[in-house]
DNA sequence: CTGAGTGCAAACGTTTTGCACTTGC
DNA sequence: GCAAGTGCAAAACGTTTGCACTCAG
């Protein structure tokens, strides 16, 4: 993936320090503030928690990544992408993307509610293949 | 609704300052802290944010009352129920239960990814019937 | 070359803690 | 009566800001 266009797609100057959270973000699929910290400063000595901060705030406003709210723990993030819903495993923390048909979800919702819906935020949580 | 009886069950004492908690919990439906503290110091004129926050740390470990996290948001808080998602409307911010049949949801999600589950977190954004 | 981004230290708002006092049961 | 809860002030925590310096475009 080029994160270099990417970032200038949105507006946004490609600095190493950036590169490096959307390349961690990516291999990690989804990655806490902590963790990105911890993992990025094996890259960059010296890399500030502002600077981190900064850019994670930049990158949300401009959408190009997410954050994932998750009951009874710290925020993820994640890039962009396609509509989608997230499985959590309470044992092992396992947390992944799930893709479900949110569409036809979203319709039957609207049909329900009255609301003009066109956003979601579904998270499962339970045990894993492996945990259960 | 009987709270002294519902702190009972839950092993916590009926202050004065729960019972005002829970009240006004039930008849906003969904309350933030800061809201809370605004509507609870009208009751209580010296209640502290301290004992604001232990009680909803308390009745939250006792899975009296629920955390709702809601991306863009401060998190609200409502008294636990049985399983449903909610509605958000970006324009004038209500806030809302809607009932789906969750437990059809959980059953097909299961089905596709092989977890076992036994919780969600569901929010749908959009605008409400006047906002739209 | 210039505005955007970085890193540091200080500031800020939110949440938690310690402690003496009070109260529910 | 005693453990649990309250309220205060202080501390801890996560996040943001201001500023001088650096760098991407």
């Amino acid at each position: 993936m080029n994160y270099e266009a990417l970032l200038h797609e949105h507006t946004l100057k490609a600095t190493p320090q950036r590169l490096g959270i959307l390349s961690l973000m990516h291999t990690n699929g989804h990655i806490s503030i902590d963790e990105l910290f911890e993992q990025i400063k094996k890259q960059f000595h010296s890399i500030s928690l502002a600077t981190l901060y900064k850019n994670i705030n930049a990158m949300s406003e401009t959408a190009l990544i997410t954050e994932v709210k998750i009951p009874n723990m710290k925020s993820k993030y994640e890039i962009a992408k396609e509509r989608h819903a997230h499985l959590l495993c309470d044992k092992c923390g396992e947390f992944k993307d799930i893709s479900l048909d949110i569409d036809k979800l979203i319709r039957l919702t609207e049909a329900k509610s009255k609301y003009k819906l066109n956003d979601t935020s579904l998270i499962f949580s339970g045990l894993c293949e492996k945990c259960k």
